[in-house]
DNA sequence: TCTGATTTCGGGGCAACCCTAATTTTCTCC
DNA sequence: GGAGAAAATTAGGGTTGCCCCGAAATCAGA
């Protein structure tokens, strides 16, 4: 009994490469091919594979979505998100899509096909780095998620953080909000421990892609 | 004869899975692999590979600062690069650095394999999709520069500003490259001056529309 | 009223920032 | 091949600001 596999990537070298590896294994079978996310549902309704191998970013439609159309069809398909490294903000919706599975692109190809076999055996595999990004929304519960679509910042927060990326010092937003320059870096605290950033680079980075600021 | 054959890219899967592929030719021979744009560097001189198969986007060092370096050093290795779809605007900086050829990730290994052997025969290759931004750019010469890497920013200053803006404190970075922290800071204050930005979130900002870094 | 989130503030350590200036290496041009 | 320019390196010394620790006051809702 194979476990047949769907790969969904936009990237035809990625599919090819991961079928070499795949069909390097005696119980696996790559039975099809999905190069966005509307002929990854598509394929999932004709071909009924046990797993699906989703790339969380794809034109036309993105894995997220897919990923839940695909389940509402078919619950029994097995769906392992692929993303890249700095795509971890997706991981809290993916999983909540229905996901079984979220690996990184720079794992294995042994993490691979554990997770595969993992999310056969109706269990969940994440990545090392994926699983803190977890744990950590569990513990200090989704209020703190770094996902974009769940910023919890206050106003006050996203005040301070736009005038922190637009290149504003602590002491000028302390003058301009008429508070105490100690308040500023508290509120500088929190917002690097809310949406995990490290310094200024980071708080920087999160306000362009929020639309704080603009680069 | 064979060819010998050295894989830049950050996701591991991808270099398994390239691997695996290249595996499969008679006269293709990877000898080794780099997981960023430093070691890709540290490795051509080592391992002195025909062909680099280069990640443009890559933490720590890009693939367009480390093609300079490496042909710098070995003019004879050739580069072919290899980008997302969306990476296209790295193209006129990644051939001015001086690479062979220049695929995206979305296409076939076929494709791949007939670049290789183009590139050994001191012949350039380009994707279909890459060849058409190449001829606007040459119809229309730059006038207005508007790429990345227009500015007159030095090897190491892009070394530098990337650091930066991924994070690095200024020790850590005198510490990866080896230098004294003074260095460091003296390639911060002329950067600072040279792209007018002001503070961490100004050079940050800048990293972003040059490409050294994503948001 | 009590809990919890928000906003506020302080101290100490270290890093960023600004200035000037020097040496060595590398490149370019004649 | 040698002169000059540009780049890369290091340094001293001072001011300011960032960052991490904690903690008090304010305010909202259970």
């Amino acid at each position: 009994m194979s476990i047949n596999i769907l790969l969904a990537d936009d990237h035809q070298l990625t599919r090819e490469g991961v079928r070499s590896l795949l069909e390097g294994e005696e119980d696996i079978n790559v039975v099809g091919e999905a190069l966005d996310g509307r002929s990854a549902v598509r394929l999932a309704r004709e071909l009924g594979p046990d797993v699906i191998l989703m790339d969380v970013c794809m034109p036309d439609m993105n894995g997220i979505v897919a990923t839940t159309l695909i389940l509402a069809e078919n619950p029994r398909i097995k769906v392992i998100a692929l993303s890249m490294l700095d795509d971890r903000r997706f991981v809290s919706n993916m999983l909540r899509a229905g996901a079984s599975g979220y690996l990184v692109k720079d794992c294995s190809f042994k993490e691979l096909a554990r997770a595969i076999r993992m999310v056969i055996a109706n269990r969940t595999y994440l990545s090392p780095g994926i699983m803190d990004v977890v744990v950590k929304d569990y513990v200090r519960p989704p209020a703190y998620s770094d996902s974009p679509y769940s910023s919890n910042l206050t106003i006050r927060e996203k005040e301070v953080l736009q005038l922190v990326a637009e290149g504003h010092s602590t002491p000028q937003i302390a003058n301009s909000l008429h508070v105490s320059a100690k308040t500023i870096e508290s509120h500088r605290q929190n917002l690097m421990a809310k949406i995990n950033a490290k310094g200024i680079a980071g708080l920087t980075k999160y306000a362009i892609r929020e639309g704080l600021t603009s680069a």
